[in-house]
DNA sequence: AAACATATGTAACTAGTGTTACATAGCAAC
DNA sequence: GTTGCTATGTAACACTAGTTACATATGTTT
């Protein structure tokens, strides 16, 4: 654990800080499909990602969800840290992707590390411009996009963090984080299928690059 | 000026943190049209908002545009902030909605006093917090809402931030805001005047409540 | 192998939104 | 008043996306 802890964040935390993360921190394993944080909750530590990868999602009053972004190594989560100073409810919902292992940091620490360690704030902003320019990639992709340049990114991102070309997703899950319908879905893999840019098998699909 | 500030930020800030305020900041005015943002500008100030209102758009890549949310009285620009601290370019674009006068923060300030008033800090946290739950709130709409909805939702957002049940935008304009054509505008509030909603006239819309 | 569950393929239709084209209305300058 | 610009109204059509319904395929359980 530490080796990943230095291997994610030896670069841009102190020693003394690395020192103190590893005496408070609590490692959780977490897992594909594991809800860590869900609407409405209330969050008291703050996650750091060692490796794996996380997904947020955001849902309707009515059902229906949205995949907003994904975290990876190094990452943090916004939300969670604004619940910790602020004391709010989670707003969104994160869920594993690939499983992993994450740091929970005390609310306390957080706080205290803001004026102890330059390179803390530093990284606190940095993930709050992260997250915010992200969301704003996700505004573009449903605002700009339409279905069919949205199944296509879905399927580039997906392939970026799982650093394969192929993708274990069935129609049906992507409908439900792209917020449209099955039927959807598979018209336009289809039609991407016959322009020979993706290859469709039973729950996995293959990106072709040409 | 100064009663402006107290009246604004009198009850979040200290005494001290208000008195450096006044001695550093820069007042500015804007007008209802000014481009105070732009996509890949670099910014050297941070903006708080004492009265007026601005719009923060996203743009696309080919011309189109949308409305991502309002900045009011005591707000400050979430992209301003990590502009200011990460050198980075700006992603939005900020133009006066309803004419006002804002404050202008040296970075250096923002950030020495970031150490020094736990106060600013707060809100600088909970500043990046706000912005993000609009984002997500501009995504709701986006991803959730049907064009009439997000027609009507405009109409109450507007009036909000006008305080008044007459908004004065043309047809063109709100088309613009929300990333669609003027006919399909013209059309659905046609259809809302109809259902006894809203009340129609050259350059404005009367909102009924009812 | 039979039964079952899940995943995918596809047709036919509907609804919502965007586009083109043109008509009309309101207002201002001359 | 006439001219001209801008705003709004509306019809007709095209296209994308969502829905319903059903067929077929694949893999699992018994």
């Amino acid at each position: 654990m530490e080796e990943l802890l230095i291997k994610t964040y030896g670069e841009i935390f102190e020693e003394e800080l690395l020192a103190e993360i590893i005496q408070v921190a609590k490692v959780v394993e977490f897992k594909d499909g594991d809800i860590m944080i869900d609407y409405n909750q209330y969050i008291k530590t703050m996650p750091l990602l060692l490796s794996g990868a996380i997904k947020v999602m955001r849902e309707d009053y009515d059902g229906g969800e949205l995949l907003l972004y994904y975290l990876e190594r190094g990452d943090t989560c916004a939300m969670s840290m604004t619940c910790c100073l602020g004391r709010k409810q989670s707003e969104i919902r994160a869920i594993g992707e690939i499983s992993g292992v994450i740091l929970m940091i005390p609310v306390h620490k957080m706080s205290e590390w803001m004026g102890k360690y330059k390179s803390w704030m530093t990284f606190v902003f940095d993930s709050y411009n992260s997250r915010f320019n992200e969301l704003l990639n996700a505004v573009d992709t449903i605002a700009f996009m339409n279905m069919n340049d949205r199944v296509l990114n879905y399927l580039f991102e997906k392939s970026k963090i799982e650093n394969s070309t192929i993708i274990y997703k069935t129609h049906h899950d992507i409908a439900k984080e792209l917020n449209t319908s099955r039927v959807v879905v598979s018209r336009l893999l289809k039609a991407l299928e016959k322009d020979g840019r993706i290859k469709l098998y039973r729950n996995s699909i293959e990106i072709l690059l040409k």
